[in-house]
RNA sequence: GCCCAGGUGGCGGAAUUGGUAGACGCGAUAGACUCAAAAUCUAUUGAUGGCAACAUCAUGAGAGUUCGAUUCUCUCCCUGGGCACCA
């Protein structure tokens, strides 16, 4: 027999493929068109790992199906080349990054070719060639003549390390996210990129894309959009007098529905406002002081996690409450942000964790102004929409043992789920103590009762008043009472009827309360709204004409009330767009000391990275560029007069941002692609990637994109119709992978012992494809195992193919593991054959789809067994596999095992290659089966299974299980209740 | 702290509009072939009890809903990832 000689064989046809050009893709072809794409690589030193190619190899899959359906597929690949390591690498060795970059994407290249990959090379983009960074730097100035592009001097986040500002993407943890060193805050000048002009429409717009929900969560909530108010609070009469046109402290709030307990403000240190009010401040120093100090502070100092809150006093001003018409005491504090919203906030400790903290310390006043609501317990007493509300009072008691630390409960007699303690309806007049001794007396007869304090806060309970036909919404107070001793009067009748009166310890009260009730009793009994800010939603109190409006509700009336407004903010920063490096675009803007920025006229692009000697950052933070005096100093292109060259660069996003707009036209010099070949090709359909990119990258191509469209450069307003991301592969031991731990696979290996189709269907098969996997080595064997199978059945029918001719009848049958399925012995092989054949293609074609690429090989892993094991049975009589269906098989296969699967199908006497073949159908017919098995159960345990046909109806099948053996045993003697049959599944007897 | 994903045999993992838990693969054990080994093929392989038929237990822990729960609800624990004073 032919041996599988995997290097000849996928050697052969990757020659084969690239000879007649199958992977081309067509501009403008009758076909309709398929552009599947994956993130070009960053061509490292360290050559390719076996992580990977696992997304290459996914959607390669999905875009050789695609083909095989008939679509005209665009699957590029490029290189995202320019980057720190390569920089690093030449400040170490001294190696220009030009030349280190082109030996390392031709490594690259030459491994993800011996994959058998079915990119289109022609299309190869590299964002470090000058012909396509043209294009970047072409886009920038767009950005910068629309105002996008700016310079502005601010604090940032700053490497000591690698010497360049950071992100605040790249900052991960307050440490520099490449090299791990503390970042530092400095003043510098940086180009920026207005990224938050675009937040609501890169919010909004991906209501309508088919992102996975996770990716478009994380999307979310890195925009970070929030609706609330700006509302204005003035300074006191008391500063005005001696401060002319001040102006009011507006803050930026998402709960103006709590403005009522806004007991003090807070101004973010770096707050205008502060130095302006500083003739009226009496400890200024110390104000002064307290800013300083913050300045210095470290990223990592303001954001570690176990900080404590600090902040001082404005001493000598105050604000007034716009709701309350109060003064209250205003702050400076690093809990607030500068950056976001005013710089400013309104404080309200009793329903924000963070002020609540800020007012503990500082001991500011805390006002509950939302309670929660809960339901009654009582089953008779649930809301009726029908009915009309009435506003009540109540107090709940809590009462001490004159004697004991134990509470007195209340055990409702009918309702066993209804546990509570004493309460009741403040009568019109009475005072609410009295209210709370009379509840007391007339429920448990306790009469010498002392009220000790109100604790906790108010809170609602919801119910419907049976005798009076209404909706009572009763807003309880907590009451703690002491029973001075036991004296007690008789409980009347009507009362002993309803509950029973228990004392129950401490700890024992929060078990013994009912689930609706149990919090806010619990609330109230351990003072809770002052232990804890309450951040939920319920009924305002303590706010005036607003007190038992919903919060929600009451949201927009207070703004108005107020005189605020509505307003939306974004978590969303501004893009810190340039970088003090080499290895970068050249940002293309001119400095001119008449002219000032100039942006550098377009018949000069590409500004050409020049050759350097040293590609170390210079001490002052600016590139090594700066170094260069004769690519710096240049002429102003509009007067003519002495001009510098901007010596930044950008970004490694910057190229990775429009890069999938290129291969739609790659080889273009006029434009960064023609708008006919955009109008074609994009949007691309289907984008996998990994997770890592989901808030940066995938998030700033989609705002190039966006810009690019108004600009009218573009035809849609999103790049990306699809986006999946795909697991990483981790080193064996579920460790990641790196060079560091020495556990780096590389795929050149796996390759030449096992070959590549064994490396795809394995990479596929060792798990979901969008979870992280282990690499195990020792598992690679059933990957070729498999292939093994599928290749010597290949050969097997191709050396008696003269016995194939078509359909027969064999008799004997594929037996199940247990040897149950008795009935079907009687079917043909061929017939169950080509019925498990048409189920596996249909589970394929699914699957894929899903990218459950694990479980499309599993069931092919069944069929090749199932076929193999039919061709044996009958090689010598009649043959119960058609040569059509082995043909079908590989078809579905090819994308996997794209070589073994054209070899195969060439040596069945195929002419043309299988990727110019179609994709197979699965008939509906062949689906179905005549007899199935169900299970029987009794009492919901599997006791036996009994084979049906298709139609018969429930009758049938009951009688069919109770004239069943094992089943008639198992209800001997006892009584059927109830028979549950689900159709084609089950059939249950309740005895 | 918050958000997301997940927790199933010795291992990777199947199965979720609630319906046979462990498909498929790896590993392991036994057998066939072989002088022998490898490869291949066949059988077994969640645990416990039993000669067996079979029974009982089992999907991170505990409760609940249901004729029936890996799947739904609640509480808690653990792992991975993301965010982290965003008012």
């Amino acid at each position: 027999m032919k041996e599988y000689d995997h290097k000849k064989l996928e050697t052969k046809w990757q020659r084969e493929w690239e000879k007649i050009g199958i992977y081309h893709a067509e501009d403008f072809s009758k076909k309709p068109k398929y552009y599947s794409l994956i993130e070009f690589p960053y061509p490292s030193g360290d050559g390719l790992h076996v992580g990977h190619p696992r997304p290459y190899i996914g959607m390669d899959i999905i875009s050789r199906k695609r083909r095989l359906e008939g679509y005209n597929v665009l699957y590029p690949i490029g290189w995202d080349a320019f980057g720190l390591p390569t920089e690093n690498y030449a400040i170490k060795t001294g190696k220009d990054p030009h030349f280190v970059t082109k030996k390392n994407s031709d490594n690259f290249r030459q491994q993800i070719k011996s994959l058998g990959i079915s990119f289109d090379w022609s299309r190869e983009v590299n964002t470090t060639d000058p012909k396509y960074y043209k294009w970047t730097q072409w886009i920038f100035l767009q950005f910068f003549k629309k105002g996008l592009a700016y310079k502005a001097k601010m604090a940032i986040n700053w490497c000591p390390s690698c010497k360049i500002g950071l992100a605040n993407e790249e900052v991960v943890g307050g440490n520099c996210e490449r090299c791990g060193t503390p970042v530092v805050k400095r003043e510098k000048e940086q180009w920026m990129l207005a990224i938050t002009k675009y937040a609501e429409r890169l919010d909004k717009d991906l209501d309508d894309v088919d992102y996975l929900p996770q990716i478009k969560l994380a999307q979310r909530n890195w925009i970070g959009k929030s609706e609330g108010a700006e509302i204005e609070f003035s300074f006191c009469p008391c500063a005005k007098e001696n401060i002319p046109n001040l102006e009011k402290i507006k803050v930026f709030t998402t709960r103006p529905d709590t403005i009522f307990g806004a007991t003090y403000l807070v101004l973010s240190p770096e707050h205008t406002l502060i130095s302006k009010v500083k003739s009226r401040i009496s400890n200024w120093a110390e104000v002064l002081q307290y800013i300083g100090a913050n300045k210095k502070k470290t990223e990592i100092e303001r954001t570690a996690p176990d900080k404590i809150k600090t902040g001082i006093e404005l001493k000598g001003v105050k604000a007034v409450n716009p709701a309350t018409k109060e003064e209250i005491p205003v702050w400076v504090a690093d809990y607030v942000l500068a950056s976001y919203g005013t710089g400013a906030i309104m404080a309200v400790p009793a329903h924000d964790e963070r002020d609540f903290e800020f007012a503990k310390k500082y001991d500011l006043p805390i006002r509950q102004v939302v309670a929660p609501v809960s339901k009654s317990p009582i089953p008779g007493q649930i809301v009726r929409n029908d009915m009309p509300y009435v506003d009540r009072d109540a107090v709940m008691c809590i009462v001490k043992h004159w004697d004991k630390d134990e509470y007195l409960c209340i055990q409702w007699k009918n309702h066993i789920d209804v546990r509570s303690m004493v309460s009741g309806g403040i009568e019109k007049g009475e005072d609410f103590i009295e209210t709370g001794k009379r509840e007391i007396r007339e429920e448990s007869g306790y009469t010498n009762t002392k009220f000790i304090r109100q604790v906790g806060g108010f809170s609602f309970v919801n119910f419907y008043h049976q005798m009076k036909k209404t909706n009572v919404l009763a807003r309880f107070r907590y009451l703690y009472f002491e029973l001075q001793n036991g004296e007690q009067i008789p409980i009347s009748p009507e009362e002993n009827a309803k509950h029973n009166v228990l004392w129950k310890k401490k700890n024992e009260v929060y078990d013994f309360l009912s689930l609706s009730e149990r919090d806010s009793i619990w609330n109230g009994f351990l003072g809770k709204i002052k232990e804890i800010a309450y951040v939920g939603s319920g009924l305002l109190v303590n706010s005036g004409k607003f007190d038992r409006m919903d919060s929600e509700k009451a949201k927009k009336e207070i703004i108005k009330f107020v005189g605020g407004k509505e307003k939306t903010t974004f978590k969303l920063r501004d893009w810190v767009f340039s970088r003090q490096r080499y290895w970068g675009e050249p940002i293309p803007v001119i400095h001119c000391e008449d002219c000032g920025m100039v942006p550098v006229p377009e018949k000069d692009l590409p500004v050409k990275l020049p050759k350097v000697k040293n590609y170390q950052p210079t001490e002052s933070g600016e590139s090594p560029l700066a170094n260069i005096a004769k690519w710096v100093n240049v002429q102003c292109p509009k007067c003519k007069g002495k001009a510098k060259r901007e010596t930044d660069t950008m970004p490694n996003w910057a190229g990775s941002s429009w890069y999938y707009l290129r291969y739609a036209d790659s080889k273009n010099n006029k434009e960064f692609a023609s708008k006919k070949n955009l109008k074609y090709w994009t949007p691309v359909d289907w984008y996998n990637g990994g997770n890592e990119h989901t808030t940066l990258h995938l998030l700033y191509s989609r705002f190039w994109h966006k810009f690019l469209f108004d600009l009218g450069l573009v035809p849609t307003t999103e790049p990306y119709k699809k986006r999946t991301s795909h697991g990483m592969i981790l080193g064996e031991g579920g460790v990641k992978m790196s060079k560091s731990l020495g556990n780096v696979i590389n795929p050149d290996e796996i390759v030449k012992t096992y070959g590549a189709d064994t490396l795809r269907v394995y990479e596929m098969f060792m798990g979901p494809f969008s979870q992280s996997v282990a690499w195990s080595t020792e598992s690679i064997i059933g990957a070729r195992r498999f292939i093994e199978k599928v290749w010597r059945l290949g050969i097997k029918i191709s050396e008696n193919q003269k016995n194939f001719s078509g359909p027969r009848v064999a008799r004997a049958s594929v037996q199940n593991k247990s040897g149950l399925n008795q009935t079907i012995q009687n079917s043909s092989d061929f017939l169950s054959l080509k019925k498990i054949l048409h189920k596996t293609i249909k589970k394929v074609s699914e699957d894929i789809e899903e990218m459950h690429f694990n479980t499309a090989i599993s069931s092919m892993m069944i069929l090749a067994t199932k076929m193999e094991s039919a061709f044996a049975l009958d090689l010598q009589k009649s043959p119960t596999l058609d040569l059509k269906d082995y043909k079908k098989f590989l078809q579905i296969l090819a994308p996997f095992a794209p070589h073994v699967a054209e070899e195969l199908w060439n040596m069945l006497g195929e002419k043309n290659t299988i990727y110019l073949s179609s994709w197979p159908e699965w008939s509906p017919d062949l689906i179905e089966d005549e007899e199935i098995k169900i299970v029987v159960q009794v009492n919901g345990k599997v006791r036996t299974e009994i084979i049906i046909q298709t139609d018969d109806n429930e009758e049938i099948v009951k009688k069919k299980t109770l004239e069943n053996e094992a089943i008639l045993k198992q209800i001997a003697g006892k009584h059927v209740k109830k028979v549950v049959y689900v159709k084609d599944k089950l059939i249950n007897i309740v005895v």
